[in-house]
RNA sequence: GGAGAGGUGGCCGAGUAGGUCGAAGGCAGCCGCCUGCUAAGCGGUUGUGGGGGUAAAACUUCACCCAGGGUUCGAAUCCCUGCCUCUCCGCCA
């Protein structure tokens, strides 16, 4: 969420970030409908202050005995219309909060301007793709199922589409990448946490998800509960309506949940195989930091990201998020996309943003300052460190050999206690 | 699922025959004083958000005693609903 005064002081800076994320939205509405919501409130409080100063008159002369008739007359008619401007306030207040919801982040001013994801910046690139000495290379769907490791049509029976059942050697990795990545953040300062991952009304609001993208979430309805789609949702919430203290900053969490989509509107897309699934397991870096420090963090956040690849011996490259490709609550993301062989291209395994404080205005997430009065805002980021069940992919189809058995990478051995696959 | 108890400021804890309560008192914190150090002692001070105001302050005003409604000229105090916490019983991993 944006700063209300912010907007109204900067309409130009504002329409310009939409217009450059292809966002369509009532700006001029919006302002006037604001600035009506000032001008009742002005008008209620005039009159609350009215009320405050002849109750207490009211008393005073109760408590000696004298008559108050006069005054509880005029104050029968002010509480009247305190009470229908009370109504209307609050009808422009919702109506206000209802559409600065759905303003999205400004974009920071190094995000490359662009209309979509073809338009995004390739920023670096780590290691060389394997050449194979087979060709082709299998997808990882295939290899899978050749080694039972994975069963997509139980899954199906079990589920429905867009589930997997991970079997023997197969469960094993996804256990041992999980464990593989928790270990590796913690040991860089991250605080592991295991949260809820159903969450209420509230967090999903805080973090961004709703109210615009309730169709992307599954829904518990009754009681209203939400599945997380992200450990960005419950961890970034563990400091809602919170004041941290200077000293405390910066936070760092690591979190591995499993994560639920509904995956709404992409029917035809990645429909085999493990890529994209309404569960789905990962593991998540979330930070609290100062302002001025959270586009030095978020470098940091992004190559603690890398360094698991890196660790994993996959090579990919990462790619600056241009503005029409931006999430909705970011000011800048970068994308770590891992090379696949069965597809012979880069695909998203990460994605580290930074939302400054549009999360923790919506939250509610605050700082004081080491002898400075009044609070601030502190800025949130977060980022895969990684998507388990992308990682498999990779694995699978990077580490394939001719005989259709899979090597597994040397920093993963300990946890796997083999070191192939068939 | 059944039966009770409770939710007050950073913490502890007063405050229910409705008015002078943003809220006693204590602790912690901060600023002074004092004590050759430390402790004790003395005085003062210390919430959050919004509006107005200012160069910035000062200042002023509204709201906030879990949340949302209601009663009333006036509510931390009365009524209703919800949420959360705790105790006992049942059930259960």
């Amino acid at each position: 969420m944006l700063d209300a005064r912010f907007i109204k002081e900067n309409v130009d800076a504002v329409k310009e970030a939409l217009r450059k994320r292809n966002y369509e939205f009532p700006l001029a509405d919006y302002i006037a409908i604001e600035e009506k919501r000032i001008t009742v409130m002005r008008e209620v409080e005039e009159l609350r202050n009215r009320r405050n100063v002849v109750s207490e008159e009211i008393g005073k002369l109760k408590r000696q005995k004298a008559d108050a008739s006069p005054q509880l007359e005029e104050m029968k008619a002010v509480a009247e219309k305190i009470k229908s401007l009370d109504d209307r306030l609050r009808a422009v207040e919702e109506e206000t909060r209802a559409l600065i919801l759905t303003i999205p982040n400004i974009p920071h001013e190094s995000v490359p301007v662009g209309r979509d994801e073809n338009e995004n910046i390739e920023v670096r690139k780590w290691g060389v793709p394997r050449q194979f000495d087979f060709k082709p290379p299998l997808n990882h769907w295939d290899i899978a199922e050749a080694l039972d490791i994975i069963d997509f049509d139980r899954a199906s029976k079990i589920s429905g589409a867009r589930f997997a059942l991970m079997k023997g050697a197969g469960a094993r990795l996804e256990r041992a990448l999980m464990n593989f990545m928790l270990d590796t953040n913690t040991s860089k300062g991250y605080k592991e946490v295991f949260p809820p991952i159903i969450v209420n009304r509230e967090s999903m609001t805080g973090t961004g998800q709703l109210p615009k993208f309730e169709m992307e979430l599954f829904r518990i309805a009754d009681p209203e509960f939400y599945l997380i789609p992200t450990a960005e949702v419950p961890v970034t919430n563990i400091h809602r309506d919170e004041i941290l203290k200077e000293t405390e900053l910066p936070v760092y969490y690591t979190a591995y949940t499993p994560c639920f989509r509904r995956e709404a509107g992409s029917y035809g897309k990645d429909t085999r195989g493990l890529i994209r699934q309404h569960q789905f397991n990962k593991v998540e870096m979330v930070k609290f930091v100062k302002p001025e420090d959270s586009y030095a963090e978020l470098e940091k956040l992004t190559d603690n990201a890398e360094d698991l690849l890196r660790k994993l011996d996959l090579p990919y490259r990462v790619v600056a998020l241009c503005t029409g490709d931006l999430g909705f609550s970011s000011a800048k993301t970068y994308d770590l996309e891992v090379w696949l062989p069965g597809q012979d291209k880069y695909r998203e395994i990460s994605s580290c943003s930074n939302f400054e404080d549009f999360q923790a205005r919506r939250a509610n997430i605050r700082f004081k300052r080491e002898g400075k009065k009044g609070t601030e805002f502190v800025h949130t980021l977060n980022g895969s460190g990684l998507a388990i069940g992308r990682t498999v992919v990779a694995i699978l189809e990077n580490y394939q050999q001719k005989d259709g058995s899979v090597v597994i990478p040397e920093i993963l051995r300990p946890y796997m206690g083999m070191d192939r696959i068939g």
